[in-house]
DNA sequence: TTTTAACTTGCGAATCACTTGCAAATTACG
DNA sequence: CGTAATTTGCAAGTGATTCGCAAGTTAAAA
């Protein structure tokens, strides 16, 4: 592990909730070239040591989104107004995924899910 | 519904599969400028006719892919082998996401779900 | 520890999927 | 039919991400 790649992980790892290249490319903006962020994440995803989903919003427009990867994995709400992730727990989708797998006799090594809407805070405040 | 509109509504009815911008360009590569294929890609979707979301494969990169939109949607499973997609049948997840969504106080309004792996045809040929 | 081979990084240019500005061509409608 | 509102094509622009390459580091071998 190098020092780009640390620094990238121990980011996402103290982060809160998805974070994109481009924060991560802000945030080293003086330490790393945004290429040396693509790759440590690329390096990182490579290794498993992260999960990442794409997502377009009418704010960031579209991009990757990574999370740090533990053994059961979660999923995220983004807020439409605020474009704020919120946790929505572990995975609650595996019956239904291997249930579909079985019916057509797929492989299926992984899925994707999120979830779009308004927060409570930013419903509150229309 | 302009003679660009109703071809590309047209095309992807009679697909079988969610369909990229791209595979519209080149579908209509000497009919429409693929600048009209976006446009009206956008058009169709701000008017409900469309559903639409990002997948990204080794193939064909990151693109859009776009489904007619009826009252009951579908996910679809994407074969990391021959890139081609599965239907995987009505969503089954409305309980879940209503669960989540009142667990947390959000107001979900839309959901992305695909899976991915390995279709029957391309595993039987490893 | 010197030698060499194997990564990594920074920088700049290149990609690629879209978007946009603008003038010409269509379409809508009174 | 005539004018206003839309839509299209073309060309240039964006923005995220990727690549080539030379220089800097690290690791393994001798």
């Amino acid at each position: 592990m190098t020092k780009a790649r640390t620094h990238v992980l121990e980011a996402i790892t103290q982060a809160k909730e998805p974070v994109s290249a481009r924060q991560l490319c802000e945030k080293f903006q003086s330490d790393y070239d945004p290429a040396t962020i693509y790759r440590a994440l690329h390096y990182l995803e490579g290794k498993d040591r992260l999960d990442s989903f794409i997502l377009h919003c009418s704010e960031h427009g579209t991009e990757r989104y990574y999370v740090l990867r533990s053994n059961e994995h979660r999923h995220w709400f983004h807020c439409e107004r605020c474009h704020r992730f919120t946790d929505l727990g572990l995975c609650r989708f595996d019956d239904l995924v291997a249930q579909m797998s079985a019916e057509k006799g797929l492989a299926i090594t992984s899925h994707t899910f999120y979830a779009t809407g308004i927060c409570p805070e930013c419903r509150q405040k229309i």
